[in-house]
Parts: structure tokens; C-alpha cells; sequence
DNA sequence: CTGTTAGCGCCTTCAG
DNA sequence: CTGAAGGCGCTAACAG
């Protein structure tokens, strides 16, 4: 299984091309001043040999592993799909590869995840949407070189951070009220559950009351951020509390799911349920009726958490931010 | 950047044990026999000091990285989201961490991620839909250990292959012959541009002809395997031939994006025009019209792929192969 | 059951 | 501009 099938090495390369390995170091590294022949000549003999450097070996001295992970609680939601590639993309650039970790939504994993990735393995870290509570999550970070933390905030000292305007994702709040100020009257919420970033229940049913609406905790449930926990959460919504005449579901997967839940319960949507999403995700533009939701701007939260990791494995560990702007889209369901 | 922040090696836990350095690489590995005492001692000591054994340095002598590389046309489709899941499932299961590189539909870029990794970054690879031509793939493969290639065919001693029990992709036909079964008359087929792996037009032509049907190349054109592809192609589809009946999407993003296209032009679906995709997103499924597609069992396309690798990493080079089956779902968008 | 020796493939440091 | 020595942190192969 491990046999090393004849590895070409930089020894081999210096031997053939009659030079030492530190020459031949030095050109693939570019480093260092070496006569232009000598230079050819050894590229050429790199290129007949087919010498390829061994990570690990120079790993072990520069330290250097060329990788960052990005961890993510649920790579098969679109969301957090449109930032790994944000990611990928400038690691590309930037000639670093990727390791994904994909948590499924469960802390343990997260946990293990975090802990076993160290500094050989890996030159940075992008944690997203870390469903890890703080003290854990802190001390976690605590161990590793470089962190940006994607939808979270941390102590400044830790690792720079990437969010949304709106502290704590005061998202579903801002969805309270569009729905208040569009006539309705009877509100429900479906919080994500385990999401340390999403607004709590008593913040919602108080800024429901500050509208002088009724705020009822029973209109109010907690489900995964997947399309099937919506759903079915709803179901059991909808079937308890008939009398509610507007969902706020935590993402899009979610409202996605109350939306199914609502026309299979025979509601008109928005006529008898209006639902407003979370994050804009393609599939909410094309149901129908389409998802009234945020946009939220994937791709470059990916990639600005990529630059921002970069900026801290270089060294410099000033503490910044990226804050992005979620913006309301009215679609119809939810107009 | 890359200072050694002080990290703590194995001699510095032998030295604190007051034992060899062996000693401890042993109680480390679970390996050779080791008297309990010292053992408990050791791990005492281990935790204690917090060390955690360094990768490179093992990856240097073993020759194993402990990591599997997925490459992949585009993250971002759902339907390669759900694949790489079952990968790295089955990876974090067996202890293993996933490199990810996406390739953004680009040949060049496959290209390159393909020559770049070699056996020092990496254990192995599964390669999702490749979208090089053989020749290239083959080359490629051929500088690795242990490949598994995901709905495309090799040379059996290059690598072991997960795909659809149709060869080719014959999903298309499928679909055109059961449009062909439910009355069409005019189909028109999207096909995926650079995959390998997709019914030929010429293909699709005979399939309809042998029904007796009219089978017009105009009727067919080549996009992107996206969404945005999808509903550009099927405008100016839809715009040059509204005599068509029935349009075959080479999976369910441009499916959907057909339909989307179709909807704004007026048509109804599937009144006027029928629609069928490829492979069953979760998408698919909630959208108006719900889209006919085909079942494919992504999750365990991925999970099989990882399985079949990690057999041939053991060193066990045999020929393996995964057939999934691809089962139509008539929903209403061809009923 | 435990220790010793000798590298893995590369780069840093210091001499030429 | 180039080379020689030494070591990064770990484990394989032998000893005892």
C-alpha cells in the first residue's frame, strides 16, 4: 500500500544534473541567485525526471502545509455550497488547496473536527456558521494560528470575523416587521435550532410587541436549518395554530419547507400564510409563488473570509472584519 | 509566520515520561505490545503537555497523508454537493480528511488540480464527471495510486468506477422515448456541453426516428450544466422552434432553467411543452410544475466512490465497479 | 516489553 | 553564485 514507487527526489534531480540538492532547491523555489544556465539545466532535467517536491518533506521544515479548511455544518445547503466555492476560488488563486470538513450539523463532530485539525495539517482555519457554543468555540480557536469565523463574532484577539450587518442575524426580526408593516397580524417563527447566530424567540415576540401585535411563544418552534425539519415543523405549526396568517422561517431551506407544508394544508399562500426566508438561495426564486427572503452575498462571504484567513497566515493578526448587507426582496410570497 | 510556536514533539513527551521516544510513538499507534503501567502513564503525559503528533512528519515516513481528494465540476450544483457528502461521511468514518477542489466546469482547471496532486498531498482521488477528454483523463489517472471515477468509464487497471447502469448517460433516451410513449411529437433535447458522459445529439436523433417521430437537429442545442445555462439556451430554444412539445434537460438545473424560460414565454406546462430533467434535486421536486426526472442516488454515489478507494489504497487493485440505477419519476411537468 | 539507530525529502545556515 | 552539514518530527527495523 505505501510502497514508495521509486519517488523521483531532489537528490536524484542534483545527481543527474551534476549539481547539489541546494541547488536544485533553490530553483524550484526561485530563491537565492543562480546562473541562468544552470537554472535551464536544471529545469530541464526536473522536467525529463517528471521530479515533483514532496509536500510533507517540506512541510516538515517551512512549516508550511499550502491547505486551509473550511468547515461547515451542511455542505449540501446551497448556502454554504456558494461560500466554499467563494473560498475555493482564491485558494486557487492563491495556490492553496482545501480541506472541507463537513459537521452535519452536529456540535460532537464540530468539536472533533476542530480539535484534531492542527497546525500540521492545515495553515488556516474558515469556521462557518459554527453551531458550537462560545466558551467551546473560543477555546477551540484559541489553538490554531489563523481563524476567520464566518457568521459568529469572537473575541477580537482570536480571529477576524465575517457577518452580516445586522448583529446576531436580526434577520428574522427585520422579517417580524416587514410582515407587521404589510398588515399581518398573527406571526410565527421557526428558529434554527443550534444556530448561535439566529435571533432568539423572546427578541422576536418583543419586537412583534413593539408593533402592538400579539406575541405568542406557542407560534414559535425550533427546527434544523434543512428543508425536511421545516417542513415538517410547519406541519405541526399549521396544524396546531391555523389561526396564524405569516411564517418566518430561519433560512430559505426552511421556508421552503413551510411552504410546502402551507399548500398541502390547503393554504393559499401569501393570501392565507405569507413566508419570508433567510438567505436567498436559488431554489426560492423559482418556486411559486416565489420566496420573499434576504439576499445574502455567498460567494463573496467565501471569498472575503478567504482573503481576510490569508491576511492572518501571513502574520499580521490585526483583528478585521467584512460586513456584508442583507437585503430585503419582496417576491409573492410575501408581497 | 511560520514560527514553530514552541510546538511539543514526541521526544519532548518521552523525555517528560522519562521513556524512549519509541515508547511513546508506540502508545500513540496502538502498536507493538506495551505494559499497561507505562502505557496509562504515557497518555498521562500526552494530555498533560497536549501534544498532538505532527502530520507531515508522519506523512514523511509512512508515505500516508491521511487524506482523499474529490474534485468536482461545481459544488454549487446540488446534485455534486449531496455526492461529495457520502464522500466525506464515509472519509471522516475511516479517519480520513477531504481535500475539495472544484474545477468550475473547466477543463483547464481540471487539468491542472489533476497533475498537481501527487501521492505527497494526497491518498487518493475520486474524480466526479470529469469533463477532460479520454485521453487526458487517462493520462492523468495513471500518475496516481488509487482512483475511482464517478459516471465516466476507464481503462480497468487505471481505476475502479462508480456509474449508472445505462452506459453513457443513456438517461436522455430514456426520456425521449418516454416523452415519445406520452404522445410528443416535437422534442427537443439541451444538452450538456462538455460532459463526457451525455447522449450525443446524434444519439437522441436516432432514439426519436426509431419511434417514427420527426427528429430535428435544430431542435437541439448544447449549455452549460447550469441553471443560468439552462434558461438561456431553452430562450432562444423556445423563440426560433414554439413548434416544440417536449424539451429533455441534461439534468435538473437547466431542466429547471428551461422551465422557467418556458413559463415566461407564455407556455404552459406541461400543456404546451413538457419537461423532463436528470437528476432528481431537491429543487426538482418544489417547483410549480414538479419536475419528471430521474432518481439517482447521490449520497450513496459518493459513499460507494469513498468505499471502492479506500479498498484500492489497501493496495487491493482490483476492478471494482458501482452500478446505480436511475429510476424515471413522472411528476407533473411530463405526466 | 522497551530502547537504539537510521533515515523519510527537503530547507536553513553557514562556508566557500 | 554554489556546496556541505545538520535537522524538521516521526517510525521501521533491529536489537536487547
Amino acid at each position: 500500500m505505501n510502497q514508495r514507487r521509486d519517488r523521483v527526489t531532489l537528490h536524484d534531480v542534483a545527481r543527474e544534473a551534476g549539481v547539489s540538492p541546494m541547488t536544485v532547491s533553490r530553483v524550484i523555489n526561485n530563491t537565492g541567485r543562480i546562473s541562468d544556465a544552470t537554472r535551464e539545466h536544471v529545469r530541464a532535467v526536473i522536467a525529463r525526471l517528471d521530479y515533483r517536491p514532496s509536500r510533507a518533506a517540506r512541510t516538515l521544515v517551512t512549516n508550511q502545509t499550502m491547505m486551509i479548511a473550511v468547515i461547515t455544518p451542511d455542505i449540501t445547503n446551497p448556502y454554504f455550497a456558494e461560500i466554499v466555492k467563494g473560498v475555493e476560488d482564491l485558494a486557487w488563486e492563491r495556490g492553496y488547496s482545501v480541506l472541507l470538513a463537513n459537521t452535519n450539523e452536529n456540535q460532537a463532530r464540530e468539536h472533533a473536527v476542530l480539535s484534531q485539525l492542527e497546525d500540521s495539517t492545515v495553515d488556516g482555519i474558515i469556521i462557518c456558521s459554527s453551531r458550537l457554543p462560545d466558551d467551546d468555540l473560543y477555546a477551540l480557536i484559541e489553538q490554531h494560528q489563523a481563524v476567520v469565523v464566518v457568521n459568529r463574532q469572537v473575541p477580537k484577539h482570536l480571529a477576524s470575523v465575517v457577518k452580516g450587518r445586522d448583529a446576531l442575524g436580526v434577520r428574522a426580526l427585520r422579517a417580524g416587521r416587514y410582515l407587521a408593516e404589510t398588515g399581518h397580524k398573527r406571526i410565527g417563527y421557526l428558529r434554527l435550532k443550534r444556530s448561535q447566530w439566529a435571533v432568539e424567540v423572546e427578541q422576536f415576540l418583543d419586537e412583534l410587541g413593539s408593533f402592538g401585535l400579539e406575541a405568542n411563544p406557542d407560534w414559535c418552534m425550533q427546527c434544523l436549518p434543512t428543508w425536511e425539519a421545516g417542513y415538517a415543523a410547519a406541519q405541526t405549526l399549521l396544524a396546531r395554530h391555523p389561526e396564524l396568517d405569516a411564517i418566518v422561517g430561519g433560512n430559505d431551506l426552511v421556508a421552503l419547507g413551510i411552504l410546502r407544508a402551507a399548500v398541502e394544508a390547503g393554504r393559499h399562500v401569501p393570501g392565507d400564510l405569507a413566508i419570508v426566508g433567510g438567505d436567498d438561495i436559488l431554489l426560492a426564486s423559482l418556486v411559486t409563488p416565489p420566496l420573499t427572503t434576504f439576499h445574502v452575498p455567498k460567494y463573496e462571504i467565501g471569498n472575503r473570509a478567504a482573503d481576510l484567513l490569508f491576511k492572518r497566515m501571513t502574520g499580521d493578526l490585526q483583528y478585521r472584519e467584512h460586513i456584508y448587507i442583507e437585503t430585503l426582496i419582496r417576491r409573492d410570497s410575501a408581497p
